[in-house]
DNA sequence: CAAAAACCAGACCACTTGGTCAACATTTTT
DNA sequence: AAAAATGTTGACCAAGTGGTCTGGTTTTTG
């Protein structure tokens, strides 16, 4: 069991700096391409002193896939099919959106975690995850059989919306690259958009006036 | 410069062993995952061979790299104005599918590249690249102003319609876990036309019937 | 204020890494 | 068949790795 020492707000301040800087590092350089050293260096601490709070450069990793995947909550969580599944799904794309925008790494970080295999994902993450999308494929599925929007195969369609919104993140480098210089704000707005009124109505759905 | 020998039969034979194998290793652990020992044992040979045909880790990393990118072409390449968008982008969504599928590796150690940064893909290809990317974005265009597709920014069509394919093949871990199993030929047949819809209606084209 | 708990950090270690070198074997060319 | 080019390989090395240990300092607590 780990030991977990109530409070100590230097721990907690601490710990914090070790994980901010180490998700920064991961995210660039991947688990193997990141030294406990380095991320020491980021933090502004001697590498002890890291191995100290987090036992292990695999705990510590572990502990910022942790934080990563609990910031990534939405308002389609617990959306029902008494919904409006046009309303419900453009505001799920602009939140993943939003997250892509705003917290790029962590994006990265879970996306070189998948590519590798996934090994480092607990399994009560990975049954969370299994539940949480029969949930959500349930509520869709009813969409369908409701003829409220298209058919097809729920899995795929949240595929998709992952997949692209995601990209935002993943791939900053090469859209940076072909379109000549960084997403700013504005760039942000205008994908999103696109994207919304890409998988609406590519489901059969007209696009609600606020995301237009 | 780089001495090419001439011909040599155990030369081409060796690198293409070296190749295949460092193709597998690359993609499942990423460039600072993968020992140049690893490769010399999945390929039957001492470490030294591998260095003696590729003279560094580096350098055999970037030839894999070019030999997979050298396999990424599509008929959408050589598309106009004059064909007929429905036909073209089906055509072009299918191939990359189909890449997802066969080629799975190819696109990991692509997406593991753009993540940590690209640093590795020479300035060549990235010319290369973002030429192709605006031939193809005024193509796209043209049919815009026709009004043959949806109006909406080019490029982020591009970037959905290659982040919905390669998922397949990155994030097969994630589908795997999140469906029960491996997707087989069939689910691959049926994802291709789930997209192929959602892409096409989402533009304002209509499924040529041989996609539908 | 003293003891206990928490925190800090240099020295150190076993191990892996990419890469070199020199000697030898095989194949190709002349 | 001699010479030149190409291929093969074990021994070796310097640098970097994650992680431990030990002894100290600071903070918290009774």
């Amino acid at each position: 069991m780990t030991k977990e020492p109530k409070a100590g707000a230097i721990r907690q301040h601490n710990k914090q700096r070790i994980l901010a800087a180490a998700e920064e590092a991961f995210a660039e350089h991947g688990f193997k391409g990141t030294s406990v050293q380095k991320i020491a260096d980021m933090a502004g601490l001697p590498k002890t002193n890291v191995l100290y709070y987090f036992n292990s450069k695999q705990g510590l990793y572990i502990a910022v896939l942790e934080q990563i995947l609990s910031l990534w909550n939405s308002a389609f969580d617990s959306a029902t099919v008494e919904d409006d599944p046009a309303e419900v799904l453009a505001q799920y794309i602009s939140d993943k959106m939003r997250i892509s925008q705003e917290k790029p790494q962590g994006s990265k970080i879970f996306a070189l975690e998948i590519i590798n295999g996934a090994h480092n994902l607990t399994d009560f993450f990975k049954h969370n995850h299994v539940s949480w999308m029969q949930s959500r494929v349930g509520v869709i599925q009813q969409w369908i059989d409701q003829g409220k929007i298209d058919t097809q195969d729920p899995y795929y369609l949240l595929f998709h919306i992952w997949s692209c919104s995601q990209h935002y993140a993943d791939f900053s480098a090469q859209i940076t690259e072909l379109k000549g210089s960084k997403m700013n704000a504005q760039d942000f707005e205008q994908a999103t958009r696109s994207l919304v009124q890409l998988i609406l109505k590519g489901c059969g759905l007209s696009v609600p006036s606020k995301y237009a």
